[in-house]
DNA sequence: GTTTATGCAAAACCTTTGCATTTTG
DNA sequence: CAAAATGCAAAGGTTTTGCATAAAC
């Protein structure tokens, strides 16, 4: 699900401003890549970042793309979520959410439940330590995929 | 939390039956890496596992272990886990269960939870894909790191 | 004895780092 | 102009692969 103009302006202002309160440079590069990650409802690895960001800064190097992400990810702009084939994949979606994740072709999708985020926390969890957040992860086959092979 | 010595039995005579059904050769490798990781309560990676069966069989080889324990998971014997510092972890607990991870030192236990197991899964969610799994993950600091740095 | 698994070494892969050059504020 | 970010190339770390040797059935 792609973001919608409006959510894209406003992640593009935060991000500006998180930047200029940090006094971190605004360089071509990193608007373009913050946006990116912004506008995708997916969830890109570096790669794919850097892959979509080349179409409009054909120079821009891969290990840019890098420091960027995790740069963003120290600013609280965006988040990781587990790997998958060994890479680190990115959102830029802070809004309470959890994911269903394909266990064939590897694709997120987000979903958002009251239920899931209303988990209360068991006293045994208390007693492992403080919690900061509680993620949900669905493990299944997407339609996509299920209709590939209907065996 | 170690396994008890009669689910680690347990265990060990499932994953020989598993591999006699398959036709696959139970070779001293195989048995020290499964019992390795069906030992143990934390999730280790291919090299902690390296590591120690490394002291039952001293030249066993690192590829070796991988081989086996991407063996395993195709098998259904052990599941993967989230990644820390880009490494693949590895857990033979096959019971529902769930993960508090350790934004600081990365260190994963588990907790049963009736609550978490029984989540009913919503609408949209049955519309995305067919679920298998439902796995909750708490992120937060375990009691260790919280009294290292208590400020 | 045949088939399969292992160990070694080298490759593949993702990610990080040092440094000269360029760009931003 | 000073400070910081980029791009390049090379290194670092994990995981995979090809092939000869060794082990299991």
């Amino acid at each position: 699900m792609k973001t919608s103009k409006q959510e894209l302006e406003r992640r593009m202002s935060h991000f500006k401003d998180v930047c200029r309160n940090a006094e971190l440079k605004l360089t071509r590069q990193r608007l373009e890549i913050f946006r990116e990650v912004a506008q995708t409802g997916d969830h890109p690895d570096a790669d794919g970042v850097h892959r979509r960001v080349r179409k409009r800064i054909p120079t821009v190097s891969l290990d840019t793309v890098y420091r960027t992400l995790w740069l963003l990810k120290d600013l609280g702009l965006i988040t990781t979520l587990g790997f998958h084939h060994n890479r680190s994949r990115f959102d830029a979606n802070l809004v309470d959410h959890h994911h269903f994740v394909c266990i064939r072709c590897g694709s997120t999708q987000d979903f958002y439940s009251n239920e899931f985020d209303a988990l209360r926390l068991t006293e045994t969890l208390k007693s492992i330590g403080s919690v900061e957040a509680v993620n949900v992860e669905v493990r299944g086959v997407c339609r996509k995929c299920r209709s590939k092979r209907t065996k």
